[in-house]
DNA sequence: TAGTTATATTAGCAAATCCTAAATTAACTC
DNA sequence: GAGTTAATTTAGGATTTGCTAATATAACTA
């Protein structure tokens, strides 16, 4: 599954912003999906396979926990998407800034 | 209609790439789509309409023709919500080359 | 004006999506 | 082992999506 069909869902989207900021049991993610979102524990659990079998997140089994953490390849792969839409909105930089800026060629 | 909503299908990925290389009448963006992905001219001009209402395509009458263009601000917002994840696989860059990377503060 | 070209809209359908409720699996705790 | 806690999986249904075929609208062209 391509990672925009995956970033479509909001619920989704907001998972991925939870688990950016470290990676969480499957309960807690669920603890605060439900409440954001007053959706069951059962659909959390099935967004978070979406996002397993997509390879946007990993699991680690902890006893009877599941701790889930995020995998970002997908998301580079997005960020590459837009590369060729940024010359739209980002300032013209001088060329070596904007090498930096691009984070490219660094060691070519 | 969020923007990662209507970038969830690649048709309309496609044309928006198309769009990115500059203007295009309606009939050109449906020939070429048409032949990538075996669909006919009504469902492209559906997905032309999806562009439209979530405003990342604007339209230009030309006679007979509708002229389609890019419009970026929903992509900026996608770019923006992938802020927070690129420290994941941005290269740790000295203050000042980050901050010209990020394109911030560029006049605070 | 009649015909043609360019494009959009509508109706209807098959497939996909996202949810809930129920059932299942697996690991702790007494 | 029995009960409880943590989580996944399955079945089924309402809704949404994206397509085609048919139709409609509007502007050129002879």
């Amino acid at each position: 599954m391509h990672a925009f069909e995956v970033l479509r869902d909001p619920v989704r989207r907001r998972i991925l912003e939870l688990l950016a900021d470290g990676e969480r049991a499957s309960g807690a993610v669920a603890e605060v999906i439900g409440r954001e979102f007053a959706i069951t524990q059962p659909a959390v659990s099935q967004h978070l396979k979406v996002l397993r079998d997509s390879g946007l997140a990993s699991v680690r089994v902890d006893g009877a926990r599941r701790i889930y953490a995020l995998d970002t390849s997908p998301l580079q792969e997005v960020d590459a998407w837009l590369e060729r839409f940024r010359r739209f909105w980002e300032p013209r930089l001088d060329s070596l800034a904007a090498e930096i800026a691009r984070g490219k060629r660094r060691d070519t």
